[in-house]
DNA sequence: TAAGCTGCGCAA
DNA sequence: TGCGCAGCTTAT
């Protein structure tokens, strides 16, 4: 591979550098390095204008001196063997392909913070602690405790054991081995030492049995002969989703290969951890933002070096080097939180099946509610459908149950039959949850006597306006989207009314009424208002205990820890979603309800629900009683085939923004221009699939946000090869349009929400 | 994107 | 003449 190289030619290294321009930059590699494929993937610190930066070097290449001339010297490599290689480096340079965006942007975002800066990579050995002689000889005279407990357990073991080790025998106290240790050390009996890690063997533990259904789903990972293959596992709530992850992890971990679970943002608790931890007999690494940039390294090289063989991460951890790779599973797939918003707007669900497929590797989707992508690639026979109807137990689902409100008075947006089932709840000595998306305002100006709500006159999607949000006591309506704003009616315009009402309170209000009427039970509002931080729901939950209280809160309860003795879950103030202008609103609304209305009666207490709402015909709410999410997700898929949405059509949307509308609109108007010209000349009168839909400029949902007015342009295609191969001619032009300079825009590719 | 130009308006 | 700053250019 390497070249010889003579005093009269240099060695090139082309390197991807975190900026945002789509091409290599080239520098000489430092005096008498041989060019080698080995230097692809690894990190450089090169001069950049007048900035140094940390780039990866993609290529490499030899020069005469001539053509070195103009070039500046790279520094050293900062690392002896690459940091991004093989099937990682391959599947990020697709990414940067896929997301149109430049090479170094995409491998710096997937390198963790410490080595992005060059940092040296950390080391990841071990510790583990040993006995001295003295703390042999003296564990005997220790005083019963947490020291005397941890020195028997280490002079029962023969030789030094892992910290690892520790954190599982001692998973379950809740002091933790790491105060005794310290105990032990200080009094001079026991000792820390720096251990070489080898990929520990896995001795997991067994769980309990697996139904048939969870058997079948564990058998068809396993089937996959560790070769690639999509599998979704659609499971209710309780059925044991995670149970079949445990196996299929536990079998990955016997065959000596590596596990990666993707989870969402909120998905990621102790108590999940805990589990895994317990069960697979191995270290499990746990990636989230809220561990230190020194901790994410450390998991991120040792992945790399083979020796973590479980992560349980966050969106990031897609990015994880996986050189032994056995399986990737995605829980909860359907969940927002798997989609960049900013930066490089990758899809962690997505990438992980193309990684996956480029490692040879089963990827297995859970979800109560699966995306309607995953539903529609599972019915076209691209992923294997696996279900688990049953839930776990002999717990049964529970009863829905519709209050229709209109005409009904309402306190806080509660009816009076839901603040009496409230009531029965906590007199049985149950617990009740009283779930409300909205936190702060009145979300709609409602009609009480007809249904009608006040709409946006210059919003609005081809069926529906927008819906305004009331202000000033109800005195003002406000458009969220565009910022117009008019006085409120004073009666309905549609059947002359005059029960019009801000509709709804926010969690807040609904938490003061709450706690007025009942005031003997703990009445606990949880938003992001009250409870931010990693842990802090799971701390709220477990204060809250199991005693008879009000849960009030918004998505945020819709998962984690479980409560054994809620048997009552309440949904108000939903109806805003039943009409909200983006396409994604309908599917997210029921995975919503599905979820929330799952935490009803897990244990063997049976679970109600109340669903209050003014529209108790609308089309989604019958279809998902009636029959369920399946049923749900068979119209909605119609629906979108209709409108060429996804997953039927593809999108990209453009966006821009600046101080001056006219600013976007103008980049926005030339950046179409660009689009068209270049659709028109890949166009293919043999192919009717090859048209691109162009839609817009138009304002953006938000227009105006931190004082830029924001537009956008929406591109849609039946094929993804078009739409790619139109942007693939169409994003230099854009790049290099006069009117870029004046705004900031952005690209992304399979957008999750319009705005 | 971020740093460093250039050219202009303005105060002295 | 010296400054602040907006608007541009440029990055190997």
């Amino acid at each position: 591979m390497a070249e010889p190289v003579s005093s009269s030619s240099v060695a090139i290294w082309r390197v991807a550098v975190p900026v945002p321009l789509a091409r290599l930059f080239d520098y000489r590699a430092p005096d008498g390095h041989l060019p080698s494929e080995d230097d692809i993937g690894r990190r450089v610190r090169v001069p950049f204008g007048t900035r140094e930066l940390v780039g990866i070097v993609a290529a490499i290449g030899v020069a005469g001196a001539d053509d070195a001339v103009g070039l500046r010297d790279a520094g050293p490599a900062l690392d002896p063997t690459p940091v991004l290689q093989g099937e990682l480096y391959a599947s990020l340079a697709w990414l940067a392909r896929y997301t149109h965006a430049p090479l170094g942007e995409v491998l710096a975002t997937a390198l963790p913070t410490a080595l992005r800066q060059g940092d040296p990579l950390p080391a990841t050995h071990g510790w583990a602690w040993r006995l001295n002689e003295a703390g042999l000889t003296a564990r005997t005279r220790l005083r019963a405790g947490r020291p005397r407990q941890l020195a028997e357990f280490l002079a029962a073991v023969p030789g030094p054991v892992d910290e690892d080790r520790l954190d599982a025998e001692f998973a379950a106290s809740d002091t933790g081995w790491r105060s005794a240790a310290r105990a032990l050390a200080q009094r001079g009996l026991a000792e820390r030492i720096a251990t070489t890690r080898a990929a520990p063997a896995a001795l997991p533990r067994p769980g309990p049995d697996l139904n048939p259904d969870q058997r079948a789903a564990v058998d068809a990972v396993l089937g996959a002969g560790g070769g690639f293959a999509a599998l979704l596992l659609d499971g209710v709530t309780g059925s044991g989703k995670t149970e079949v992850y445990l196996h299929a992890i536990a079998d990955c971990l016997a065959r000596g290969r590596q596990a990666l679970v993707l989870v969402p943002e909120i998905g990621l608790t102790p108590q999940t951890l805990a589990r895994f931890r317990a069960r697979l007999g191995v270290p499990v690494h746990a990636l989230h933002s809220g561990l230190s940039d020194g901790e994410r390294a450390r998991t991120w090289v040792s992945m790399a070096r083979g020796e973590a063989r479980v992560v349980v991460g966050t969106r990031s951890a897609v990015f994880l080097p996986l050189p032994e790779a056995g399986l990737i599973i995605i829980d909860e797939e359907h969940d927002g939180s798997f989609k960049q918003l900013d930066g490089i707007r990758y899809h962690a669900r997505d990438f992980a099946l193309v990684r996956g497929k480029a490692l040879g590797v089963p990827v297995l989707l859970g979800s109560a509610t699966p995306s309607l992508e995953s539903l529609h690639n599972a019915q076209g026979g691209r992923y294997r459908h696996l279900r688990l109807p049953a839930r776990a137990g002999a717990a049964r689902p529970p009863h829905v149950r519709v209050l229709d409100v209109r005409k009904r008075p309402l306190e806080a947006g509660l009816s009076p039959e839901l603040l009496e089932g409230v009531a029965r709840a906590l007199e049985a000595g149950g617990q009740v949850l009283v779930f409300k998306n909205r936190r702060g305002y009145a979300p709609v100006l409602l009609c009480h006597d007809c249904g009608w709500s006040a709409h946006c006159p210059r919003c609005s999607t081809p069926e529906k306006g927008t819906p305004m949000t009331v202000h000033a006591a109800g005195r003002r309506l406000q458009c969220h989207h565009c910022g117009t704003r008019r006085p409120a009616p004073n009666a309905c315009p549609d059947c002359g009314g005059l029960a019009l009402q801000p509709q709804g309170a926010g969690t807040e209000r609904i938490e003061e009424v709450l706690s007025a009427r009942f005031p003997d039970v703990p009445v606990l509002r949880i938003d992001r208002g009250t409870t931010h931080g990693r842990d802090a729901l799971e701390k709220h939950l477990a204060a809250f205990g199991d005693a008879p209280g009000i849960l009030v809160g918004t998505q945020m309860l819709a998962k984690g820890h479980d409560l054994p003795n809620l048997i009552l879950v309440a949904v108000v103030g939903i109806d805003e979603g039943l009409f909200s202008a983006d396409f994604r609103a309908p599917e997210k609304l029921a995975q919503l309800l599905i979820q929330v209305a799952g935490r009803a009666g897990r244990a063997d207490k049976p679970g109600q629900v109340l669903l209050q709402t003014h529209h108790p015909e609308h089309p989604l709410l019958l279809t998902l009683l009636d029959g369920g999410y399946a049923a749900f997700a068979g119209t909605e898929l119609a629906q979108r085939e209709v409108a060429g949405f996804p997953p039927f059509g593809h999108l990209v949307m453009l966006r821009a923004e600046a101080r001056q509308v006219e600013q976007a609109n103008a980049f926005l108007r030339a950046a179409r221009a660009a689009i068209d010209s270049a659709a028109d000349e890949l166009f293919d009168p043999a192919d009717p699939d090859a048209m691109i839909e162009l839609n817009g400029p138009l304002p953006a949902p938000m227009p105006r946000r931190a004082g830029y007015q924001r537009e956008q342009l929406l591109l849609s295609s039946p094929t993804r090869r078009h739409l790619h191969a139109a942007l693939d001619v169409a994003l230099p032009a854009i790049h290099a349009l006069p009117e870029a300079r004046k705004v900031r825009w952005s690209l992304d590719v399979d957008p999750t929400d319009l705005y």
